[in-house]
DNA sequence: CCAAAAGTGTTCTCGGTACACCCATGC
DNA sequence: GCATGGGTGTACCGAGAACACTTTTGG
């Protein structure tokens, strides 16, 4: 369901959306060892979302989830997690201090609809490949972009929370689902999944005691070619076992690294 | 806020409490080694729900849920802890076929109104001494009470789902968590503790391996006093080291068993 | 004195961590 | 030949799992 017109959206939206809840997703897209999240801002605001939306009447939560970051990223079939729903009683009145809030007619036109209500979110969280997504703003944004995680610029609402949490989540599922299979190229380099490792969990990690872990897992073949890389030994090229890796999924041992 | 009037709540709730999304309670209940689950049953239904409620306009999802488990159970202050929100289609479908709800005139009251919509589902669970509770049904139920978890009468909805969900939601966090301060009498024996546990996880631990996992805890406190329990050996009382208890529930660790 | 449960200590194994050496490549 | 990163193996340590004997109590 696209959204064509943005005032009769914000007039009678409520027909086809459920009012009170939304929902908010955490895209994390990761790319030659950069960890990044797509935000977007609205006009005349100088602060960034989460890429939102509400949830159709007639499609489930997870498919909102889907079709939301469908429309801004252009890519499908992502592997999407819900991980928290925030219903705090706060969680937007910082916007409504905001003196932008109250110049601009976009959000004159908000006030008093159905979207100017206290409002649930669901919060799902995505990892994907920066590299092969678009992004694009919605009919309310100005600007839909890549942040890196270690520079974000300033944020509404609870979105800060929304993000810790995200990552925090992410963490510790890393743990117990490989990831990867979504964020790398069909064949790549132990030392690039390392680095994908290293950059979502922010720390550096044992090559040898690494590559241990792998083997062990046993969702990688090695291929006889190899990549060069400049002036260094030329690493092997691997790709995923996937039907071993499906059943280190549903496995429940963790990983700890 | 109390519903005094069913046909008041039915006909103008929305105005206190927000459309389309709701909170399901697991509230699983353990004492002496049995494990229960509060129930609520609606009249001419053989289905039985987990207690729910709507989320008033004015009180975060945090202070609903609490809200509920106290007027289920009369007990306030009890960990209560968000899992999962459940978004399907199709969660509420079953219930239109059965025939008794067409004849019921509370059910007759309730379609067309906002409460005969499509719902979301926020899960909590919670985890109480069941002989501390007294289970009062709400005013749509005629009934409300404990089920051992092991037999389960038939659950409506998505209910078994949720159930299935907390449980597993449970387990996962017991590991992280120790449990046990809300469930057990100011003081008891480490074989109550581990009954506990055992009850939860539904499989036996070794005895020994339990007792070393909880003094290296270090979150007892051994009494110098016995509990007399038959021609047995009398296993000593101890109690929770509550600021130990208290550091070891925001330190990361796994505790397996 | 006997049955049943409680209390305690040792061994084994596995996984995680720390660590050092050689190899391949391009300049 | 040298700098840089890739590939591999070994030693240690801590935690979990398996396991047996002694002690207490009431009948």
């Amino acid at each position: 369901m696209l959204i064509t017109d943005v005032h009769a959206f914000i007039q009678h939206g409520y027909r086809d959306f459920i009012p009170h809840l939304s929902i908010d997703c955490a895209i994390l897209g990761y790319h030659d060892g950069i960890l990044k999240i797509l935000l977007t801002a609205w006009p005349d605001l100088d602060g960034w979302c989460l890429p939102g939306g509400y949830i159709s009447r007639t499609e489930s939560i997870d498919h909102a989830a889907q079709r939301i970051l469908e429309e801004r990223t252009g890519l499908a079939d992502v592997f999407l997690q819900q991980y928290h729903t925030f219903g705090q009683m706060n969680r937007v009145l910082p916007l409504e201090e905001k003196p932008e809030f109250h110049d601009n007619p976009l959000y004159r036109a908000i006030r008093g609809s159905w979207l100017d209500a206290r409002t649930v979110s669901i919060g799902y969280y995505a990892l994907i490949d920066f590299s092969r997504a678009t992004p694009r703003p919605d009919e309310f944004s100005r600007e839909c972009r890549w942040w890196d995680i270690r520079e974000l610029p300033p944020l509404l609402f609870d979105h800060p929370l929304m993000i810790k949490t995200a990552l925090d989540t992410i963490r510790k599922d890393l743990q117990v689902h490989p990831v990867g299979l979504q964020l790398l190229p069909e064949e790549f380099t132990v030392p690039e999944l390392q680095r994908l490792y290293e950059t979502l969990l922010n720390r550096t990690l044992d090559r040898r005691n690494f590559m241990k872990k792998m083997q062990q897992l046993g969702i990688l073949i090695r291929h006889d070619r190899t990549r060069s890389i400049g002036s260094h030994r030329s690493p092997y090229l691997y790709s995923f076992d996937e039907e071993r890796y499906r059943e280190v999924l549903t496995d429940q041992r963790n990983m700890s690294f």
